[in-house]
DNA sequence: GTGACAGTTGAGCAATTGCTCACATGTTGT
DNA sequence: ACAACATGTGAGCAATTGCTCAACTGTCAC
């Protein structure tokens, strides 16, 4: 399911799992083989953080329908823009939204389709129990 | 993109956007007819909150290769059994992981094939940039 | 029953997070 | 240049989070 496992995992190897190791090694050997290397947990999980605020989604989701600007955004989400500011940053610098000038007002829609997917597969599991 | 907007956002009505309302009034009508409701919002970010943290990643992949007892998952991922087990729970709470009883242990597993998906969904956007 | 191991749970702590406030920067119209 | 508005940013705070420790429950072998 992920791409490659460079890491070896530490110095404790086997021995220190359950007494009844006969049955457990195995499965155990197979999943330290395949775990991914630390940056891309951490990476995923940074962009997973993304998504995991109730402000940040209603952010994404109304970027999803019109792209909008911040003051406009502050209004919709009742909210200060400062506040909504900080949000966005965050969701730029993992490049889930994109920005550009128009006027004084700076415009942000979302930078590709790997959200939206991400939010459907998330509702389909809220939604389906 | 979302199901339904079954809700008519509080008493400020437009007015408040931006000074240059002709431009921006119609895709803010537009976002906020279409925003969902506070339960569906908080319901994925808390999905989505379960998946926004390294150890909890590692766990899911981990179970996605195979299921596991709790003291295998702490040998795997190099920590307490308490502290698996703490987010183990959380885990079964969002119904992302199933558990089983088999002799003293307790065996995880993944519960539905959404969470799978979710994973490659994010992978996929992390590593093409 | 007793002892050993597997797992759960609550308290408590250090670290992180999301917001507000105040101020700084940038842009437009005059 | 100036005022007015849109946005960005840092400090600071309250709330949340993830872990450890210590105690507890549950299961098996004897």
């Amino acid at each position: 399911m992920f791409p490659v496992p460079p890491r070896p995992l530490s110095d404790l190897d086997a021995a220190d799992s359950c007494e009844t190791s006969e049955v457990h090694l195995e499965p155990i050997g197979r999943v330290r083989r395949s775990l991914p290397d630390d940056a891309t947990v951490e990476e995923l999980a940074g962009l997973f953080r993304a998504v995991a605020d109730p402000t940040r989604v209603r952010i994404l989701h109304a970027l999803s329908v019109a792209e909008l600007c911040v003051c406009d955004l502050a209004a919709v989400l009742n909210m200060t823009s400062s506040g909504v500011s900080h949000q966005l940053r965050l969701l730029l610098a993992l490049r889930l939204v994109r920005r550009r000038r128009a006027g004084r007002n700076i415009i942000y829609s979302l930078d590709d389709e790997h959200v939206t997917l991400l939010f459907r597969q998330g509702l389909e599991h809220v939604l389906h129990r």
